[in-house]
DNA sequence: GTCTATAGCAGGATAGAC
DNA sequence: GTCTATCCTGCTATAGAC
């Protein structure tokens, strides 16, 4: 992850000079917006004139298009390596903060990227925008999963909603990209003082357990 | 300037016109962001012609400036007059509790103007952004005291930090503001689900409490 | 207060030279 | 692959009629 998002074609110069636009416009989309970048900005940001944007992207809307899956993918890529990682029989709980901590990560590392999805995605024409929305919607299956198996395993507190539950640890994860910069809080500290909150304050305690199914723990 | 008075405007013809292109505004900017809204689609909305604008307002920046503070001080003013309610001698969580509901309510009713605050601030111009960060920091700074209040009566957990808890709290609910429209979670279930989350899980447990509660890890 | 008309400029996109 | 030159469209803002 350390090495960015995208690494995946053979290295030609042509790849090099489109993985620098791409790095550009992702910074400027994030920085200003959508409409308010120009692509005059951004082949000025890498050096070039706007008409030879053109050899290497169809359309403003394709380059913004291609952004936006690599930062969805990459977030999700990086979410789902770090639940495989601990192997099938894991605790749903160390799934969670195994998810949390890679999602935070990744919004740190590779903050340009995340920001098309959290920041620019309503900015861009409905037809792209809708054509996200899908790819986004797998990540929170994927995280739902793992919610249900801790209530099934652990037992939720009473009166805690799986799905609300899920949104708002989503929420306080994506609004850091808004705030870490300037607080100089680490992601593994964010991550941190998130999954204390939710041991803490979501899990079943022993006695409320007893109504709960037994966990699989042996 | 004779009397240094600022009188609450009379209702007129001109004062209702005011108001409606102010919300058409904000909410298309809402929708779609700020430089992709024309002064054109503006108008329409309103049924005018882009240049009758102008005499109500000197220019889009103008407009949006305007929004920009209608949404920070709707927000700052429901979530003091919530806590004033209770009185200076309330607990310091039933504070927090109140302002957790009066923003979330806020969120929910004046979508349009808290998303100008959340969502378009870093895409307009950058003078008009600086002048309203000092805004949202003032908001920052009451919750800031009331979390500080907090501290010092109820203690936190261990390794909870103060000022990374609450740009937590506002995160999980300044996200709402992207899903519950389809979620059709109501801002009194959030800030429940919130506050559930806070009271079990960032609050010292009775035989913590004997310590004070410790600054951030590295 | 709202209209029409338009100035002045910046944007995305294309064609063809090199 | 990148450049220059340019087309066409749409934008903000202004001026003046009504």
């Amino acid at each position: 992850m350390a090495d960015g998002v995208a690494l995946p074609k053979p290295p030609s110069k042509s790849e090099a000079t489109r993985q620098s636009i791409l790095h550009a416009a992702a910074g400027l989309f994030r920085q200003q917006g959508y409409a308010a970048v120009s692509l005059r900005d951004i082949a000025e940001a890498v050096g070039m004139k706007t008409g030879s944007l053109y050899y290497h992207f169809s359309s403003k809307e394709g380059l913004v298009e291609e952004i936006l899956t690599l930062g969805t993918q990459g977030a999700l890529g990086a979410s789902k390596a770090a639940v495989e990682a601990l192997g099938p029989a894991a605790d749903p709980v160390d799934k969670l903060e195994a998810v949390v901590l890679a999602h935070t990560r990744f919004l740190h590392d590779e903050e340009d990227f995340a920001s098309a999805n959290l920041k620019i995605l309503q900015q861009v024409p409905p037809q792209i925008r809708e054509r996200h929305v899908r790819q986004d919607r797998e990540y929170g299956h994927f995280v739902a999963g793992i919610i249900d198996e801790i209530a099934a395993t652990h037992g939720l507190a009473p009166g805690i909603d799986p799905s609300i539950l899920r949104m708002l640890c989503f929420g306080a994860m994506n609004w850091s990209i808004s705030w870490f910069d300037a607080d100089g809080a680490s992601p593994s500290q964010i991550a941190d003082q998130l999954m204390t909150m939710v041991r803490r304050g979501v899990l079943a305690s022993p006695d409320e357990q007893r109504s709960k199914p037994r966990s699989r723990r042996s």
